[in-house]
DNA sequence: TTAATTGTTCGTAAATTTGCGAACAAAATG
DNA sequence: CATTTTGTTCGCAAATTTACGAACAATTAA
């Protein structure tokens, strides 16, 4: 890292990792929050999966209430269009290739 | 990498580096590709770079045509356009959250 | 109260990423 | 032909990431 973190670069880093689209998808398929165990759907040790969301909860997107037995994992909205709108954007940016482009 | 590799990380993956949507943002900025000497605008070592520029060569964003002492660094449009549609779509799929949301 | 359930934190090992300078390639220029 | 220019590749070291099991909370259930 040499310079300030880019906020896009954050999401991104959050989102490089199959296992954590996994669980951002497995989330958004859900009607509400969800809870039960991730280890169902992603056959992975407790700890990793842990370790993958509390990437994914400092990069801000999702958000967990954790009364230790139970827990509710949901995407944070707020967070969630924020993020949509800077990769929108992001990739809006390129207009058309000019045919003329050497 | 527990499964296989899914394309949307591939592509965050590529751009989860502040050094890297600092380079593609300057050949975004470019009326047509950008040729010059990249150290100019992003002080890191040419060998460095070299390596980032493979890792944007890898996941397919960028094209370079390298003829040694000239180089053309572009984006490759189509590759943009997927990985853009990609990730309106990932997105997307976001409802809203139900006010009985609990 | 004891056990079961569920999740986090810690320590550790392996793999990957990042960054650098040195060495090398290939064309342009003197 | 030698030098300059520009970029890649090759070690190498440091930092980070990934994954695991063990140990540790904290609440629920028996």
């Amino acid at each position: 890292m040499v310079e300030v973190k880019n906020e896009l670069a954050t999401y991104a880093q959050a989102l490089c990792h199959p296992v954590r689209i996994a669980i951002v998808e497995l989330l958004l398929s859900q009607q509400c929050c969800y809870h039960g165990d991730l280890t169902d759907h992603i056959p992975l040790a407790k700890s990793t999966l842990s370790q993958h969301l509390k990437v994914l909860k400092e990069a801000g997107l999702i958000k967990g209430e954790i009364n230790p037995p139970k827990t509710r994992y949901c995407i944070d909205d707020k967070v969630w269009q924020k993020a949509a709108k800077m990769f929108y954007h992001f990739f809006e940016v390129l207009p058309p290739t000019p045919v003329n482009c050497k």
